[in-house]
DNA sequence: TTGTAGGCGTTATCAT
DNA sequence: ATGATAACGCCTACAA
């Protein structure tokens, strides 16, 4: 009965390419060479229950058919490896691969892999990302820009790791970077060193939901800067937004002494604004990066900044996923800039 | 009867971690809400044929259970999503952001998703990862240096796209760059600029099969440069040993008034030693790297360099995973880099 | 050494 | 609206 039935439906060689290719199956190949789908597999696998002579003609007749094993079928049935989705905004913004060889060291170390898909700092993309990776993976590390509440419908059951979101959270787990304190760091270095009149280049509220801000205003409250709301500046986060935001700053208030740059790629943004100024860094404006890109290691002089541990902040990001999986909601986990003052103050 | 029998294994919130805790499956969820499985399946999928009612419990229990769904059983019964496996030798090389940025923008553009590996530069990695990754993709895309017959035990029958390699294959698809022409119309540069004596800094041949310095040795013989052998020094792959190689390089050929880098990265540090010698460039000594990384822009001055479309290049290589997968074995693709002529010669 | 039976967790099809 | 049944492609028994 379920026999040598006639084979209605021969898929053959089509290689039409299109999407109706029938998959070789592991018992086309086992038709193909007169062997039960069994002996098949075990040539396959390098099983040792075999006769040589058979396994290489089984092995011969696969590459023929041109046999792939289905990584479907497989996972059904063997040993799960565990796969861990990344997404995130920009993979060519140099703050991302630090952070990615991070992800990647501590999922190989658990002997885990990862998909990895790049926004490109587009927030409906996310969602879109989201929902994709997410059905294909075990667990998503993701940076995000929305709100839970947002995030829900898109977040299938997945388990998942939100990165430097800057909001609280009661449904997934969090790795978090302390921008408050770097910000404080670096203001009251900057004060420390004297300066009274310091300018801010901020980033549109998108990235980054309003503590820089707030920290800058707060600081300068509380050492009664002669600053207000003017001294800071809206740019966008790229090499020449930080430029033109630095221009824009120099021309409102020639008499600023330094700039806290939302983050390094502006600050060397505004580092070359400067330089074209004929402003001296740090003589005549001292300046403040954010994020230490090592790039900025190349810089003349190489900026001052807060450096954050992107490695650490991927592995920290994966060491959630275990505790995910492990099926606990662990608290938010919190990294630290830390000042490192180079040339430019 | 299939009603609500005595629940006789309950995993329960079971959160050993473990290894042993079995998968709660739709069935589990069917069970635990008194519904068929087929019911479950459709209040997950969101599919309509269902009471609202019945839904909201069965989701209600499912999230309970916390279920997740397997993605190799679903992979197994829906159109598969085609997922290409990326290995590279080094995510933080800021050479393979912007070529993995070219991969996932023509896999995207596809609806394919890619899983990303890094070799951390170690040869062995690259085949152990070749065989790991090899199981979980339809297809690979990767960075390496073996030959073909070393490759040949590792890569299972998984199509596979090698790029940059430098040797040709008869069984796998290539992408390669034609850096003999990269490196001659650098020659050419300096030479058309006057330069004579010039001086190469070289990588320990993994990196490249020989091609550079073969190049480098032609011009220099078809040009009759008064230089030999012992103007082409080997350093290692990173800043300092750029700077290195470029002291012992001026060391050796006080005389040198240019120096050809095996890449900006080396270049950079080159340009480093050469402003601690005190050697102006490119008054005293011209510089020319190889890649055209974005980085480069924002050194003083900005180098001049052989600029390779990496983005490009990434793109080329998903293109060769469409041939591929089409059944064919297409012939290499090649890029060639574009002299870009800037503030260092 | 080789083949047969059963199940992995899901979705599709067809009854009910 | 819901449930039974049959794939999907593979692997692990176990039987021959």
């Amino acid at each position: 009965m379920a026999g040598q039935r006639e084979t209605e439906e021969q898929p053959g060689r089509d290689s039409l390419g299109a999407g109706t290719v029938k998959r070789v199956t592991l018992r086309d190949v086992a038709k193909a060479a007169g062997v039960s789908h069994q002996t098949v597999s075990r040539a396959i696998n390098g099983k040792g229950e075999i006769d040589p002579e058979t396994r290489r003609r089984v092995l011969d007749v696969a590459r023929r058919l041109r046999y792939q094993p289905s990584r479907f079928a497989r996972g059904l049935v063997r040993p799960e490896v565990v796969t861990v989705g990344l997404i995130v905004p920009d993979v060519v913004n140099p703050f991302f691969p630090e952070f990615m060889a991070g992800v990647f060291a501590a999922a190989d170390q658990r002997g885990w892999q990862v998909l990895v898909a790049s926004t490109e700092n587009t927030p409906p993309r996310e969602l879109a990302l989201l929902r994709s990776l997410g059905r294909q993976v075990d667990a998503l590390v993701s940076y995000l820009s929305h709100s839970d509440a947002q995030l829900e419908p898109y977040v299938a059951s997945v388990p998942l790791v939100i990165v430097d979101r800057g909001m609280d959270s009661s449904t997934y787990a969090l790795v978090e970077v302390d921008t408050a304190a770097g910000i404080r760091a670096g203001m009251r270095h900057l004060i420390d060193q004297g300066h009274r009149r310091i300018g801010m280049i901020d980033c549109a509220p998108i990235c980054d939901p309003f503590v820089r801000r707030r920290v800058f205003a707060e600081v300068a409250e509380e050492h009664a800067l002669p600053i207000d709301d003017h001294w800071r500046i809206v740019g966008e986060q790229t090499l020449d937004g930080g430029a033109a935001a630095f221009e824009a700053l120099h021309a409102a208030h020639p008499d600023l002494t330094a700039v806290f740059a939302f983050n390094d790629l502006v600050a060397i943004g505004a580092l070359r604004a400067a330089r074209r100024l004929g402003i001296r860094v740090p003589d005549d404006c001292a300046l403040v990066g954010y994020d230490g890109l090592s790039v900025t290691d190349l810089l003349d002089p190489p900026l001052t900044t807060l450096y954050l541990d992107k490695r650490r902040l991927g592995e920290m990001a994966v060491h959630q996923v275990d505790r995910l999986l492990a099926g606990e909601l662990p608290p938010p986990a919190v990294l630290t800039p830390r000042l490192n003052v180079r040339g430019t103050t």
